[in-house]
RNA sequence: GGGCUAUUAGCUCAGUUGGUUAGAGCGCUUCCUUGACAUGGAAGAGGUCAGUAGUUCGAAUCUACUAUAGCCCA
């Protein structure tokens, strides 16, 4: 006899190591078949499992499970990324418990030390995916700074350099102060922020000391909401349309606590409706002003160090004070010196690193940037001409849209954990080479490290993560190696993510998927909505809203935390959850392990009894019927990726169809035998296509799955009875 | 400023080319602790589908505008 409930926590913990230790998720190529495969969106190695990993796996899983079950010969790759920023925090973090600093330990023992790090602590999320019962090929995982991983991404940073693709270049970059490092723009995050604007009186050189205590007769008015930005600026300037200042064209005027005289411009880029419709212009401090800067021919003065502290530019008085000090000391400096006209509250946008959300700060420095545009090009074209598909479709609209305002990327990252850039510096002509390995020679004054002197200075950045993650769908698979991986599950069918990541993720790979492969890594980019608290707000560390899925599984299972996810997320919209969504889940499992109960209960009628598969009467052919339809709607449902719709079919059709109707009517039916017949193979299809899935192995099925078979089977061979699975796959 | 999306029952959401009486889960009301299952069963209440105008024999569904909310990019 089944106990009364189903024992998720002994069932999950028992099946898992068999399903991996058997190689139930493992493919090969050699196997043949038609290949489907999907690589896992590498989660961050310093992460832990959270409801947005649950819901991204769980799609996953349903779509592999079934094409597993399809047929397919069938890869899913799990891995993780080495998370430059994250990763180095977090050993950052311990070293300032022992009182030292990443600089004391020096580079080396510092990588050694995030290695050691690695190794004990980077299977956390792992292990999880494996408590959420993920099919993925565990044999095949990666991490992209890996032996392979790291050999793609040096080829791929040499062969752009060598097309021109990837450029050295002093430019404006976001500035992280607190990491130490330049971000990518969609690294940064934009919030509001209650500011100020403060008016400024630029005195305009030649006018004469005005009466009444006035130092100037006349000014120019600047709006700014940076003050502490004020030692850089290097010109003022307004619309050329603008005809309240067209008579102070060619002027100079007098930059307010430096005495230095710099030029009016004139530049579309003014807006005549904002602030003065003058504006300062600081081109190593701003983006616009650095654009600006370059059509003027103006100096870039850079008045910050990288930690956010003020350099000797900045004016002796304020060397060495941190920007928002600054700020303060120079809006005092402007009010005693007359110059400071007004204040006016300004909600604006600041930007915030999105590892350690420190203000960042747009600052001038010399990084590497790869050109995008040519490697777009193709990629709008991939989506454009249908090989590519998004589902649902409105994500191309998205995609396009920002693909085609493409901007240069910067990849540049001063850390010390990441893939070094393979960049030297001939210590004699100051050559840059740029090789996957050390030169021993320079190719242009033929220097040489074999006279024990030269040594070929390597750049000392690491390329962004995100520069490993771009080229993950075939970097798994063994490039630059040409193997039999790539030669069959390249590209891969349907790649699985969240919006959030479709610029920093989905459209690099697309383009370095179309450039290196010469085919774009996926078909089909399936994009699902966000899981959100029960009010809607994004869950958050600093909120403390998150669900923690891990406890789920304790509390629910494995199986009822997918089913309920499954159930009801859509992929249109965001998801809102609360512990009690998943009940759903919990209940239905229970439901079904009754039902097998029940049967295994009637097994007796149903063995010993002579079946008559010749007269089945109307019910018993309309269960089998329905089963089927069951089946058939399932299979659609999923090809247009409706799992939420297939899940709720499933749910319906075991939980209304099966047990409140038919189940009733067995229990009364004039042939008790034939009747449970039926019921058994129509009962067992169900479990599998709740995670969609049948063929005759547990590398399918839920958890629970394999549980009901062992307790319901028969202990006799089952006879003709069993043969009816025709009309159930 | 540019782009995208949403608005359907108290709550969370389905409703796929326009077509009977707009569905589900949760919650709520009443009843049922009889032998698969109270993590269950039976019955029930609850919606002028955000608003306005239009297209149509017919609109939750298509179009335009308005209102409100949200997201992304600059």
């Amino acid at each position: 006899m089944m106990d009364k409930r189903y024992d998720a926590k002994a069932a999950e913990a028992k099946w898992y190591p068999i399903w991996e230790k058997n190689g139930y998720f493992h493919a090969e190529p050699s196997d043949g078949g038609t290949p489907y495969s999907v690589v896992i969106p590498p989660p961050n190695v310093t992460g832990i499992l959270h409801m947005g990993h649950a819901l991204n796996q769980t799609i996953q899983d349903v779509l592999v499970r079934w094409r597993r079950m399809s047929g397919f010969n069938t890869l899913w790759v799990p891995g993780t990324d080495h998370a430059g920023i994250a990763t180095q925090n977090v050993v950052e973090k311990a070293l300032k418990k022992e009182g030292k600093r990443r600089q004391d330990l020096g580079r080396e023992k510092f990588l050694e030390r995030v290695w050691e790090w690695k190794r004990q602590y980077g299977g956390t999320i792992v292990h999880q995916q494996r408590m959420l019962g993920n099919s993925t090929d565990w044999k095949r995982e990666r991490f992209t700074f890996d032996e392979g991983c790291s050999k793609a991404v040096t080829k791929v940073f040499c062969d752009l350099y060598n097309e021109g693709l990837v450029y050295k270049g002093n430019y404006i970059v976001n500035w992280c102060p607190r990491c130490g490092t330049a971000l990518a723009n969609d690294e940064v995050e934009h919030e509001p922020n209650h500011g100020h604007f403060w008016y400024i009186r630029y005195p305009v050189v030649g006018s004469a000391k005005g009466t009444q205590g006035e130092p100037y007769a006349d000014y120019v008015m600047v709006a700014t909401t940076r003050p502490e930005t004020l030692p850089g600026d290097t010109a003022v300037a307004v619309n050329p349309k603008d005809e309240r200042y067209a008579h102070l064209l060619g002027k100079t005027v007098i930059l307010p606590l430096t005495g230095r005289e710099i030029p009016v411009i004139a530049d579309d880029y003014v807006d005549r409706e904002f602030g003065t419709g003058i504006v300062k212009i600081t081109p190593a401090h701003d983006p616009n002003d650095f654009l600006v800067g370059k059509r003027h021919n103006l100096a870039e003065i850079n008045i910050m160090n990288d930690d956010g502290s003020m350099n000797e530019l900045a004016g002796a008085k304020y060397v060495g004070m941190d920007r928002f000090k600054c700020r303060e000391a120079i809006v005092a400096d402007l009010e005693a010196g007359g110059f400071l006209d007004h204040i006016e509250d300004l909600d604006n946008q600041v930007g915030h690193c999105y590892r350690c959300h420190e203000v960042v700060e747009s600052r001038l420095s010399k990084q590497w940037f790869v050109k995008m545009k040519p490697l777009a090009e193709p990629a709008i074209e991939a989506v454009k001409s249908g090989e590519v598909r998004f589902v649902p479709d409105r994500w191309s609209k998205i995609y396009f849209n920002w693909m085609n305002n493409i901007q240069d990327w910067c990849i540049s990252r001063q850390l010390w954990w990441g893939h070094r850039i393979p960049a030297y510096t001939c210590p004699k002509c100051g050559e840059l080479i740029v090789a996957p390995t050390a030169p021993t020679t320079c190719p242009k004054c033929g220097a040489s490290s074999a006279d024990g002197q030269t040594v070929f200075d390597q750049d000392p950045d690491v390329l962004d993560t995100w520069f490993s993650s771009w080229l993950w769908p075939f970097s798994t698979l063994g490039w630059p190696e040409k193997t039999n991986d790539l030669d069959f599950y390249y590209p891969t069918t349907d790649l699985v993510t969240a919006q959030d990541i479709i610029f920093f993720w989905v459209a690099r790979m697309m383009m370095a998927g179309i450039h290196f492969m010469k085919k774009p890594p996926f078909k089909n980019i399936v994009i699902h909505g966000i899981v959100r608290d029960a009010q809607g707000r994004k869950m958050s560390k600093s909120l403390g809203n998150s669900l923690d899925p891990l406890k789920i599984i304790e509390e629910y299972s494995a199986d009822a935390l997918r089913f309920s996810l499954a159930l009801i997320t859509s992929l249109d919209c965001d998801s809102k959850v609360d512990m009690k969504k998943f009940e759903v889940g919990r209940n239905f499992a229970t439901k079904i392990w009754n039902a097998a109960r029940f049967m295994q209960m009637q097994a007796d009628a149903a063995r010993d009894g002579q079946t008559a598969f010749g007269q089945l009467t109307s019910d018993e052919k309309h269960i089998l019927l329905a089963c089927d339809k069951a089946c058939a709607k399932m299979k659609d449902l999923l090809e247009k990726y409706r799992i939420q719709d297939g899940a709720l079919a499933i749910y319906d059709f075991f939980w209304t169809q099966i047990c409140d109707w038919y189940v009733e009517y067995a229990k009364d039916a004039p042939d008790k035998a034939t009747a449970f017949a039926i019921l058994r193979p129509t009962c067992r299809s169900s479990p599998r296509r709740w995670r969609t899935s049948s063929a005759s192995s547990t590398r399918t099925r839920p958890y629970f799955s394999p549980s009901i078979r062992r307790a319901t089977r028969t202990r006799r061979r089952r006879r003709g009875a069993s043969r009816t699975r025709s009309t159930t796959t």
